[in-house]
DNA sequence: AGCCAGGCCCAAC
DNA sequence: GTTGGGCATGGC
């Protein structure tokens, strides 16, 4: 019998924060609830009405880990009416997502998986990194009748080579992951310090995918975009993807190739909160229209 | 079977 | 600074 923690939540529905397409590790249950491994605990999350239960922590690991991680002290009521106040069209996106959270992920852990992402589909990028994580993990130990492991640190990854990596089929990604490994364990501060509050979204872009020096090989504008979002909690990163490109033809009539309008037009309309609004949208696309 | 996936790298303008 | 070909792998 594991210990539990519970606490009464708003504005959270577990399908919307764990299937949309923030988080790779989490996984429903016939029951409907998650189970899922982070920042080192494998836990598994249910909600029965306003009440969210966390199996396996403690209360000190809610308040020094899952309290952060679920982003439980921003109100996102009060973003939601005024995107839905400032445009119409979002307000029906968010109507379809209503308790979306952006997740505040671990910042090593969310830069390999988002370079994994590139040019690949959500259920192979969830089993390319399970696999290393079983490969180059912690062993956590058995949790809900699996083996459960930790997210590798860049000290690991740092320290392979690319055919180590073969069997993990990262593909070409394989390079990128030790490339970036490398330079992120040269100086990791220089990333981790751009989390801090007063450094902006742009800033920290820069940092990660244009500086000749500090750019990590495999992060290009899309990714450095969903790095910063969900693993430095910049909300006013808007990543433009497939889904992303597709949803703002149709629900704005942009050219779908238009990146740099999507842009403005993101940044504008929906400013520090672009990264909650793209992720309403991103949700509605995937799960409301086809 | 063939197109596509939370795109990026790199060379050539 | 922008554009376009090439790219590992496997989901559907």
């Amino acid at each position: 019998m594991s210990e539990k923690y519970q606490i009464k939540v708003k504005d959270f529905h577990l399908d919307h924060i764990f299937d949309c397409g923030q988080c790779f590790r989490w996984n429903k249950e016939e029951d409907g609830s998650y189970t899922g491994v982070a920042f080192g605990k494998a836990v598994n999350m249910s909600l029965d009405g306003d009440l969210l239960t966390i199996d396996g922590s403690t209360e000190e690991d809610f308040l020094n880990i899952w309290k952060d991680y679920l982003d439980l002290d921003f109100d996102y009521g009060q973003v939601k009416e005024k995107l839905a106040a400032e445009d119409r069209v979002i307000g029906m996106a968010i109507s379809e997502g209503q308790g979306i959270r952006i997740l505040k992920q671990d910042l090593w852990e969310t830069i390999v998986s988002f370079i994994i992402s590139a040019n690949n589909n959500i259920p192979r990028i969830k089993k390319c990194i399970e696999n290393l994580c079983t490969k180059y993990g912690d062993d956590l130990g058995q949790y809900r009748g699996q083996r459960r492991y930790s997210f590798p640190g860049a000290d690991v990854l740092s320290k392979i080579t690319v055919d180590d990596l073969a069997e993990i089929k990262l593909g070409y990604r394989a390079k990128y992951i030790v490339e970036t490994a490398k330079k992120f364990v040269e100086n990791p501060e220089k990333y981790t310090s751009l989390i801090n509050d007063d450094i902006d979204g742009a800033t920290a872009l820069k940092v990660i995918s244009k500086d000749k020096d500090t750019k990590l090989m495999g992060v290009g504008p899309k990714v450095a975009n969903c790095i910063t979002l969900f693993g430095m909690a910049k909300r006013d990163g808007f990543p433009i993807d497939v889904w992303i490109k597709r949803v703002m033809n149709h629900l704005y009539g942009f050219d779908v190739e238009d990146v740099n309008s999507m842009a403005k037009f993101a940044a504008e309309r929906f400013g520090e909160n672009a990264g909650i609004a793209q992720q309403y949208l991103f949700y509605y696309m995937r799960n409301k229209l086809d």
